[in-house]
DNA sequence: TATTAAATATGAAAAACCTTCATTATGATT
DNA sequence: AATCATAATGAAGGTTTTTCATATTTAATA
């Protein structure tokens, strides 16, 4: 017999394109759901993926019960908050700090969702507080971070909400615009902007600039992203930014993008949650529809180059 | 988390209106299901149901997950069937015996049902075979009887349809007519009409007379309700026949009902199937599809005293 | 074409979970 | 009060699921 569980795993696979990442993804181990859909293909008696393509294919089967999970998992969630709310549940709190500056285009349809599905949960962002996030989160003074760099602290869970690569932008008319790429040596000549934040903080350098040995000529820092794309677009710096955070600009033709190193710098951001709270239905409805509504906006605004599934 | 299973017994509970049944239903015992609903009720973290009431009342937060099973469970039917067909399941073959004469009429719309559903499968209602069905069942020679006397036989398995009750069948202008019910003694002085088989098959006898030890004056056979019906109605006799055969004559005024007994006689119709074939995709599908249809036809044509639960 | 790195598969052991058994408790009915 | 039927419970048993450790496969790269 079927069961939710199988079907919230395939979701999971779709996703994620890999057992590996699937496991995470349902709290379980890669070898856990390698058994998990063996035994489904056998129940249901034909295979319901390839596993040789990356991201896995699904057969007819597979797509099939993938439907299935897509009518009804939703309709579980549901049911699910129903049943949390008539339980009284303990009035929840969720206060949050976001450590990427340029989050708050999918944060906030995120929070609408959340405000409007479950309003007695306490939502807050509690703006310019002077202290490290992630200590304050271990010390309930916050209930989510969203954060790049995942630091192992007892007791704090990352859940991965999506991959994204870092671009380079520069202006329109600047050398190295037309490149399919820059080196970081390209780099030492630039003038490079930045959020003031701690360097260590910030992908180009830990993992572009820094292992190469390179430091740009001049680092300049803005606040906010539109203040940088101005100082980019108008010749006196170059900035790195996440491809979501610079396509509608890119779109506008405001300013160009530059793959950083021929791989590109990806990096994943996580929600920071206490282990306690991870479990909380609430919880897991805002995580769920945190990866739903990044995913939906990420790709509603096209990064160039990238396709669904590498983004998600 | 909510699974599958949860909400298939609730469903099984619904329907049956007790744990004991409903644990039947489900191919479990009373305690497996006293000990998963519990589980279910605190993973919700609220009661679902009164079990101090025959049968059960839900609560709200029970309400909501029967409306999710509702929703979810026949898109998950529909899922196993396509996967079923999909895994090109070898044909299977579905040969019936109907020991009750008065079946066609909830058996008919079953049986288009599932045609549509599974062109595969092939069906037949074999008529006029002079063996045991039973038996042949066992051999193989056919795959379900419906009967209402279970006999044990090794690897046949006697899966529940419905209760239903024996009424005895009177014309309109016979004295027993206004009665609330019957005696088994006032039967001594009347003729009674039967379907022409073995008198220890009949409940009449082996719920009624045999026990209260009356043998009726004479007894007539004939070989379909409606001329069964035409002896009553002309007062040439008396006949028992379940309820839902009974309604639509006593629809028409036809003829009267009575009682049989104080508490009336009941008894169950059964499907009997080989125990590897119960476990089939499609033949669980018909069991659901013939208790489904059998509960709407005879709820849709009201047999007149008895209420919903009580007949499911 | 080796070689490596990443992903998936597998078998055995452990843990978790579910079901049964035997019994007790509860409630309805006589 | 006694009986009957249903439901609850705790312990034991069985099954299923998960993990751990390791092997195999695949794709990419030297």
């Amino acid at each position: 017999m079927i069961e939710l569980r199988h079907l919230r795993t395939l979701l999971a696979l779709r996703e994620t394109g890999s057992l590996v990442e699937a496991a995470e993804r349902v709290h379980l181990t890669q070898s856990a759901l390698s058994h998990q859909l063996k035994d489904l293909e056998s129940r249901v008696d034909s295979p319901l993926f390839m596993r040789k393509t990356r991201p896995v294919e699904f057969t007819r089967a597979g797509l099939r019960l993938l439907a299935l999970a897509d009518e009804v998992l939703p309709e579980v969630r549901k049911a699910e908050r129903d049943l949390a709310r008539m339980a009284g549940t303990e009035m929840g709190r969720l206060h949050m700090a976001i450590e990427c500056h340029s989050c708050f285009q999918w944060l906030m349809p995120t929070v609408d969702y959340f405000r409007d599905h479950w309003p007695e949960v306490e939502i807050d962002i509690p703006s310019g507080h002077h202290f490290d996030p992630l200590p304050a989160l271990a010390r309930e003074q916050l209930d989510l971070v969203i954060t790049a760099d995942p630091q192992p602290i007892e007791g704090v869970h990352y859940a991965p909400l999506f991959r994204y690569e870092g671009l380079l932008a520069v202006a329109r008319q600047h050398p190295l615009a037309g490149q399919s790429f820059v080196t970081p040596e390209a780099l030492a000549d630039e003038t490079l902007i930045t959020y003031p934040v701690e360097q260590s903080r910030l992908d180009v350098f830990s993992q572009f600039l820094t292992p190469a040995n390179v430091r740009p000529r001049e680092i300049r820092t803005a606040e906010l992203t539109i203040m940088m794309m101005q100082l980019v677009a108008s010749g006196r710096g170059v900035c790195a930014l996440p491809n979501w955070a610079l396509s509608e600009y890119l779109e506008r033709d405001y300013v160009s993008a530059v793959k950083l190193g021929e791989q590109g710098v990806w990096s994943t951001l996580y929600a920071a949650v206490r282990e306690e709270t991870l479990e909380a239905p609430w919880m897991q409805d805002f995580l769920r529809t945190a990866r739903e509504t990044s995913f939906a906006v990420l790709n509603g605004i096209k990064p160039a180059t990238r396709d669904a599934e590498s983004v998600a």
